[in-house]
DNA sequence: AATGAATGAGCTTTCATTCAT
DNA sequence: TATGAATGAAAGCTCATTCAT
């Protein structure tokens, strides 16, 4: 790719990430049921032609909104693996770490995923998107934990059940967030998830 | 009141809450943004135009409607605490049952609730029925832990975190009922919260 | 139905047949192609909203137009077979004269019909509207044509190909009306018809 | 011309030409209604913009193929008349024979020239192009048939109702082939019109 | 009390056209 | 010569709301 075509790329990305970045602004700022192309056209600086011409319909753009929130998470998730030399106890601190980083667990993100959750209609589209990650968030997670169960003896604690229970717990507490309500900061958050499982393995230290 | 006039009223309440269980089914059904006032009507066998002179406009529709799950919630909750004589835990076990409740819980009414959740930030009128209630709960809720912490001497646990945590809970487990993944039954939701704390509380029976 | 329904009736459909009426007054006017609902609105006195409510879409104005037309045709087609005492040779005359009666067969109308044959698109609306309705006529003509050639002894003459090609020069002359090429109007393409007849029968006379 | 301006120019004539049977193309697969440069271009395998800068806009473009479509029926009428020595049956022959020739009157190119004709009276330059065209042709037939009338001592005929008829019902009978009516091949339509010249004519023989 | 025809503001969408490269 | 990203004007369409009955 010559230097030429390469910033020719760049621009074209450039538009199509300003373009969601609005979306989820305006998702954020207004609800979904106001956000309308106009509005995060103009807040993306392009004209509202050009945002159908990019992603074909209104609803397009809402879900390549989705896909770029799931992709975004699924890299932060993935590169917590990336260290082979990691403990289980310290790979289930990175996973909450991440679940509630600031980047990831943001209010204006978090008020994209609730839109979908929000609206009947999305479910196929959310589940098309996020059904498989979710699985292997899952299985991931309980790998995590049934390591963490075999290194401390505590082979009565179900791994299946305690998983479902945090990825429930997870996107309880995101819902918090995005209420805005008293204390709900990500660290009061991530306080709950500790205390959590600091009952279930009581002996363990959660010292990052 | 005579009979006439009763009977009357009667018709009268009915066509309004004809109109309400119409909004609650098409928003589950396709959404709040989906939700026209043409498609209500047509759910509640009204005309359009008796659907605004009854409620002013569509807004006022969708308060009431939310205001109609709101109260319905707040008389399940509020009959627990009728029996004065109930034990802190039974006080536990019946709001846990409560919540998971198919009359509750149903998926129908948990994709109503998500919509109006995701609009709560940006209409004051959603916010005043939501999230005030919730503090009520919250409030409630602490109040049955702290009697269970005391009644088991276990003073080092922390009621307001295990309250939010529990709320958090059940909103999740409530999403993944919508989005019906594996296992996500109402009794498998019950289970999870049980384990809960069955972990916070090792020597408590929660048997009904 | 009383006074009150019949007047609302009929203002329904007042407005419906405006809407159609100006459907074909626009096309006739600026071609298919500047075709505005807007325009067709402004033309109808009524506002563009109600161009939709009414008719669903622009293309289900657009084939109901054709289906008046079509509608209209047919109708004045069976009023010429109602007086059963007509001799065969009075058939054909009735059957010419209104094919090329001014309210049939006016500029304005061929133009819709021209319409629905220059879209492909429209050629599936066509063929579910008229389709059948062209088999008829086609036959009901074919059988004029054969008690014609049987009352003269003309035998050898082929009561198939004669109406198709009657059908065929119909249209091809509704077009020179619709350019409106000199020396087409509707007297000539009659006295062309008759022409083409009288080479057929050369000893009818096709006086009415 | 140098061998390299002459490939420049062949090439630049080839994506000329390529436009011009991608939009014939594109006008009989979906209607002018739904052709759009975009599309056009798609079929042509150029860029929108060539396409833009190749004819300035998009109606030159759709002139420019009507004036295609035209030049290639003059060219081929002109062919007609090209042998001096051919008899006035033998050139009223060669049009018949070219009218409905499968190059002349394929379904594809029956759909573009009826999509022109509907726009002919709003757009001066399809008018220039159709009609004029259309007058040449007119004379030209006329006197052939003059000719014809001469020869065979029918002075009684009048060859300008005649040759208003054929061109009528040449029109009429590409109509009944782009509607794909049952047995309307293109012999069938040619059996047609010989039938109607040897009614006229009946001491003359169309062998061909 | 109840209807439903009619409105119009505002939305999504389309597409010929422009222009920097 | 040829590209395709970007524009903006104008189209089709939706729908809460109004109002005469």
């Amino acid at each position: 790719m010559n230097k030429a075509l390469k910033s020719e790329h760049e621009k074209l990305s450039a538009n199509h990430q300003k373009l969601i970045d609005a979306t989820i602004e305006s998702i954020a700022q207004r609800g979904l049921g106001d956000t309308t192309i106009a509005h995060v056209s103009s807040l993306a600086g392009v004209s509202q032609g050009y945002a159908h011409f990019r992603f074909k319909s209104k609803e397009n753009l809402l879900i390549s909104s989705l896909q770029f929130l799931s992709n975004e998470y699924m890299d932060s998730w993935n590169k917590i693996f990336d260290d082979k030399k990691l403990t289980p106890i310290d790979q289930l601190i990175n996973i909450i770490e991440n679940d509630f980083h600031p980047r990831i667990a943001s209010r204006k993100k978090i008020a994209v995923w609730f839109s979908f959750y929000s609206e009947v209609k999305f479910i196929p589209a959310y589940q098309s998107i996020c059904q498989d990650q979710d699985q292997i968030y899952f299985e991931q997670f309980k790998k995590v934990l049934s390591d963490l169960i075999k290194d401390y003896n505590k082979e009565d604690l179900n791994a299946d059940e305690i998983s479902e229970t945090y990825l429930a717990l997870v996107d309880g507490l995101w819902q918090k967030i995005l209420f805005d309500r008293k204390n709900y900061s990500n660290e009061f958050c991530k306080k709950l998830i500790y205390n959590y499982f600091k009952n279930i393995f009581p002996n363990l230290s959660f010292k990052k």
